[in-house]
DNA sequence: GCTTTGTGCTTCGTAATTTGCAGCGGTAGA
DNA sequence: TCTACCGCTGCAAATTACGAAGCACAAAGC
């Protein structure tokens, strides 16, 4: 795409922090990289970078500029991905950035669902806490997000949203096994295991423990749901988690428990896209399909 | 702006319909203008136009693409004056589409008045029935539109409704200038003047009369409203017209009197936008004006 | 049926633009 | 003071785009 190489040249310098290092990534010299620049600057009519001792940085007007670049970037893909659809191939990425709660169970198995209707679409999955995920929505670094607890709610468009509830794991000889209706304060007094405040459960627990006598004391505080899965069968503890990112019939080590909403609210999982955008074939039927899935009961699951 | 002439040149082609016309309108020869197409095409991996014996026309990939290169010419219009914003010049255009009768009073006015403010804001003012408007509005060639009786509402966003009388218009001498409380049968009985069926004010007349049994038997149709304000000074005839194209106290010639709501609905005076769309800020801060003016009475006019 | 007109497309020599190389001046950290 | 890294600039080479002319073809015009 040779009309657009100097835009792509932009951000590849706003991103690199400095011409000769983003001349080097994009296996061009920095003297042209650095005259494309100053000519788009003079086209342009106003300077876009201002220039460090040790580098360039975006100025405001580049600021405005790059967030422009990214979404006809963005908007560019989509047109040819609809191109590419009516001419018959059903070819396309879609790129998700995803909770954790959704890496083991949810999301491999949908993935696989398209891929066996559509052979020529591939994937991107991003790991990103709810923050992070609509980091990448804004920068078009990706088409869909799907975590639970957004924050940002008003800049983006929902596509759907479905509670569920939180789930206390433990090991099957645990003492709190044997209790058919399992409350809150109960784990509590158990050693338990919490991720750290950036994830979305962790923000649930937070505000339940903030209305209760008794205090969190976490054990240990892991970003990875794996770990907390696992230590729970060396010790006697609890850990938390939503059902979508168990397998709540298969497992045959640990025990899973539903907290009652009254004790903690359900957490909220938003399938979400940045604002106004339109997404490309694959991405909205990928969206769709994970729309029908996730408005079965969790349950069912 | 060097990167984006290729697109600028598709759109020529695409509005004139044969390449060496649009190579005259761009004022290159038609060999360069037909090499940079070819080349387009071969990068972006479909062709853009089919070859018709008289000349080129955009096939369906065209369609979408066209679409999106005017979307991204406005969107860059937009970037462009924020960044002239952010200097501290206020300079920029709005380019608005309305009714016609919009055009005697309120858009001079209105116009006048943000001018005063903002010397630097030039305008493009285009009288377009309501159709028409919103053809503007989707190819980009126009900020905003502010019309009567919209008809696809779902594809813009709405930025404000007012709801608006239908008067009827007519000498001082008419005989029915004397009645304090008019009833659209009463002027069906005279000669009347209406305006053509794109017309929304015409749309609201025909939709009134077919709930009644009196039918309309128009003596002139005509899409200016200077004819008929001229006309029923001519012959014992009434016209309508809404009250903002209408000098309601200031003219000495000729009587308004409004028709009850429910002999004839109320028009409906709609500010529209392109769905999704950020306006440039001298048109999103124009369009915030008209939003105060209009949302006074009409009584007040 | 023939000419005329208008179309998209190609060839080729030339003009315009972009690139790479080397070097300059300046700033920050050692 | 020295080194490393930065943005920037002449200048010649390489690349690219352009204009003029012409070709093949199809639809009107006569």
């Amino acid at each position: 795409m040779r009309h657009i190489q100097t835009l792509v040249l932009i951000e590849a310098v706003s991103k690199a922090g400095s011409i000769r290092k983003a001349a080097e990534d994009m296996n061009i010299t920095s003297s042209a990289l650095n005259r494309r620049i100053q000519g788009f600057e003079e086209e342009f009519g106003a300077p876009i970078f201002e220039r460090l001792p040790r580098g360039v940085r975006l100025n405001p007007a580049g600021e405005l500029l790059i967030q422009h670049i990214r979404g006809q970037l963005a908007d560019l893909d989509r047109v040819r991905s609809q191109v590419a659809d009516l001419s018959g191939l059903r070819r396309g990425h879609v790129s998700i950035a995803c909770s954790q709660a959704l890496q083991p169970y949810f999301m491999p198995s949908q993935i696989a669902a398209y891929r066996a209707e559509h052979p020529g679409v591939s994937f991107s999955v991003r790991v990103r806490d709810r923050e992070a995920a609509e980091e990448d929505l804004r920068a078009f670094q990706g088409d869909l997000a799907l975590v639970f607890e957004p924050i940002h709610l008003g800049d983006f468009d929902v596509l759907l949203t479905v509670e569920q509830p939180v789930f206390a794991v433990m090991a099957k000889d645990h003492p709190l096994a044997t209790k058919d209706r399992l409350r809150l304060r109960d784990c509590l007094v158990y050693p338990h295991v919490v991720p750290p405040k950036r994830i979305g459960i962790r923000y649930l627990l937070d505000l339940a423990v903030s209305r209760m006598t008794q205090k969190m004391e976490p054990i240990a505080e892991a970003d990875s749901f794996e770990f907390m899965r696992h230590y729970v069968q060396h010790e006697q503890a609890v850990g938390f988690q939503f059902p979508i990112g168990l397998n709540l019939r298969g497992d045959d080590r640990l025990i899973f428990r539903p907290l009652p909403k009254s004790d903690i609210t359900y957490g909220n999982l938003t399938l979400m896209q940045m604002k106004g955008r339109t997404l490309s074939v694959a991405s909205a039927r990928f969206a769709n399909q994970l729309a029908v899935a996730l408005s079965g009961n969790w349950e069912t699951l």
